[in-house]
DNA sequence: TTTCATGTAACTTCATATGTTACGATTCGC
DNA sequence: GCGAATCGTAACATATGAAGTTACATGAAA
């Protein structure tokens, strides 16, 4: 199946600009993805109906993020996005008949929702300024390799 | 997004070969899917190879479950289907050079690692046995409705 | 030997995520 | 005001993959 990727797509895109402080184009953050502006247009304007993000037309204009990085979770993301459901698997009758079918989405249902509320649980638990430490760290390291070759060079 | 049904199709088939003594045609199991016999023939192939079903060619051949009810689970069929992964999200790139690609990355791919691993813990749980006997129940309820509505009327 | 069934390749169809083109609307600097 | 930069969005193109379909080979039983 073809996953969905805009939430990746917007969180690699809200840490870019978390480390900026001027806004910054859907041209440059499609470079930065590897992707259309109009992609990134398109999807950004989710987060900004969510009033996640900003944006400004004009010269000088642009996205930015209008919350606290801390008060943003992937969950709100998610929910932004309109992501129709977490799941590549599913049933095919919604309503069926058969009391076969029935048995067999009643199990495959419970399980996957309680997956579902999983996810969605965990997700409301990280935030912007969670991943935003994160890549620090990894940032921080990465300088620190650098530097350790170039003194053994 | 389009969903793979196929855990959903072959757990409809086994539960309706289940109810019977004979082994089901897939022109049979065709018309209680609602689907086409060259899809059942793929689809019950996988099960076939992880052993699950047999299947006899010729004049009262067909296709037979050919392990005990109760020793079969839902992941079993998830793995036998081959089934590539539960989520119908995830990240464009598996190994990104961008350090805040790969901190959205590990973000997202230990919370979805999470939630599969509660998903194949509960699908090993639960067998073909369990899901006969929900369905037994539901049987009997729909027959005393239907003689319910018969003395009513 | 005829009939019925599976096994499988090849192709078609359909849904949908993503990419692209085009153009209108808005804002800024001059 | 004018022109450049930028978003907003419609319309269309492309790619991928699940499911459906056709065709035919293979094997088993009456």
């Amino acid at each position: 199946m073809k996953r969905d990727s805009r939430l990746s797509s917007v969180l690699h895109a809200l840490l870019h600009m978390a480390e900026r402080d001027a806004p910054m184009t859907s041209e440059q953050l499609s470079r930065c993805l590897g992707t259309n502006p109009v992609v990134v247009r398109r999807t950004m304007g989710f987060l900004r109906r969510a009033g996640i993000v900003a944006s400004d037309r004009g010269q000088a204009g642009g996205w930015r993020i209008a919350a606290d990085l801390s008060a943003i979770t992937l969950r709100d993301l998610h929910v932004a996005l309109e992501e129709p459901g977490f799941f590549a698997i599913g049933h095919r009758n919604d309503t069926p008949d058969c009391l076969v079918e029935q048995s067999v989405n009643a199990a495959l249902d419970q399980t996957l929702a309680e997956a579902e509320a999983l996810l969605l649980r965990r997700m409301g638990e990280i935030t912007l300024a969670d991943l935003a430490k994160d890549f620090a760290t990894r940032f921080a390291a990465r300088r620190q390799q650098v530097e350790d070759w170039k003194n053994g060079a």
